[in-house]
DNA sequence: AGTCCACAGGAAGGGCAGGCGA
DNA sequence: TCGCCTGCCCTTCCTGTGGACT
């Protein structure tokens, strides 16, 4: 007969040595005390909002540059700063950071403006009033304040792509409109052609000043990382070889910081779990796994059924023999109806229309789990070649998923 | 040059759920 | 309670597309 062990579970993760010393400091919403390599684009930055210390409206702003080249923290930081010196000096000044990714909370119109009353202190339903009413109010809510407002809308190219570049052209009119107070923007993107498809009116008065933000290369992530690594890790828990590989990793990826904190992070982690007290390279690789692995497998989980419909047809499609004669195979649109349609009546799930599906399509090419690209067969019409675009191991974990909710 | 195919994709609108205010 | 507003998901209708075929 066995024993019942009466120690607690948890003990020994607790008499556990950590290799962290603060797992905060390596994640990429962690704003340090130094920015490194970036020193000229804060500078510019703050040179450009300085003008608000003196009681005057500075430029409208934008800041490019592709995913993890610093521009959210950059921003952040010079808002720190800036609210650091507005307290001790008691000037009228308030800044305003909103995601306008953040699914439900700034992806609409509407939604942008009653988060924005909401950070102002308002009380506002998420659904119910007319746009116009909120805009009223925002408006009237900074005019009584009196105060000199930064709005930071990060991603804005995402929220103007659904819903069009109307609402940046009523917030750049708005100064006119003001009496005591003046609204600045400060735009992000990591889409460096979007400045080209807004509108000509709202072009000339939302880009006064620009700033490109340049992806990092090798030897500076090594430096960001190092940095992060001396708060982060245990003495010694990280050596250089680790940081160079990671480095090197992010540095292929566009220089994306974010990717290379990300990966030392999990590295650590897994590293930590094996009971390991130094990070070692074969924790990258196994780290760049699994963050890719758990990116797809969460998108997949998280789509709705249709869209699980969908790209179980194609999955389906792609495990089926090729047919006597072919060569390769392609998968086009109205193949992965037909599939799809059969899905549905097996799963007892009511089919959408083939105009919905192509769109569902469309998002799953998005989210990078397909290709579909348009392509024309001549007389044979013009349709989708569709191929999926994640590896072997990947696919079994999605197929295993799909098999799940929707069975074979 | 004209026809044809199999869609792509834009526009408009329906239906629904949920909230507000009279 | 009712009318009006919102976002969201979807359908219907329509025009456009581009290369093979006639």
């Amino acid at each position: 007969m066995q024993l019942v062990n009466t120690n607690n579970i948890f003990a020994q993760y607790v008499e556990k040595e950590d290799i962290f010393n603060d797992k905060n400091t390596l994640s990429s919403s962690f704003i340090p005390q130094k920015l490194s390599h970036r020193d000229v684009e804060l500078q510019q930055l703050s040179s450009m909002l300085a003008p608000v210390l003196r009681g005057y409206k500075p430029n409208n702003l934008f800041i490019y540059g592709t995913c993890g080249t610093g521009k959210t923290i950059c921003a952040k930081f010079i808002i720190n700063q800036l609210q650091e010196i507005v307290r001790k000096n008691g000037k009228n000044l308030r800044v305003v950071y909103i995601n306008c990714k953040m699914k439900k909370v700034a992806d609409t119109e509407y939604r942008l403006f009653a988060q924005l009353l909401k950070e102002l202190g308002e009380c506002v339903p998420d659904t119910g009033l007319p746009t116009d009413v909120l805009y009223r109010r925002f408006f009237e809510h900074v005019d009584n304040k009196a105060t000199e407002l930064i709005l930071i809308l990060d991603e804005i190219d995402t929220l103007v792509k659904k819903v069009g570049d109307d609402f940046l052209y009523n917030l750049t009119r708005s100064n006119q409109e003001l009496k005591k107070s003046h609204i600045t923007i400060v735009g992000i993107t990591n889409d460096l052609s979007f400045r080209d498809n807004l509108d000509l009116r709202v072009k000339s008065s939302l880009s006064e000043e620009e700033i490109l933000f340049k992806p990092y290369n090798a030897v500076q992530l090594k430096d960001i990382l190092y940095e992060r690594v001396q708060g982060g890790f245990k003495e010694g828990a990280v050596s250089d070889t680790v940081l160079s590989k990671c480095a090197a990793l992010a540095a292929q990826e566009h220089g994306d910081a974010r990717r290379a904190l990300d990966l030392l992070r999990v590295a650590g982690e897994i590293a930590e779990r094996s009971g390991e007290m130094l990070v070692a390279e074969k924790h990258i690789d196994m780290a760049q796994q699994k963050i890719d692995l758990d990116r797809v497998t969460e998108t997949i989980r998280g789509q709705p059924s249709q869209s699980q419909a969908v790209l179980y047809a194609i999955i389906k499609l792609h495990d089926k023999p090729v047919s006597k004669g072919w060569v390769d195979k392609r998968l086009l649109t109205g193949d992965v109806f037909n599939m799809y349609a059969n899905i549905c009546k097996a799963n007892n799930i009511k089919p959408l229309t083939q105009r919905r599906v192509s769109d569902l399509i469309g998002e799953l090419d998005m989210l990078g789990v397909i290709t579909a690209k348009v392509v024309s067969n001549g007389r044979y019409g013009r349709t989708r070649d569709i191929a999926l675009a994640v590896k072997d191991d990947m696919l079994n974990r999605i197929r295993g998923i799909l098999q799940e909710r929707l069975g074979n």
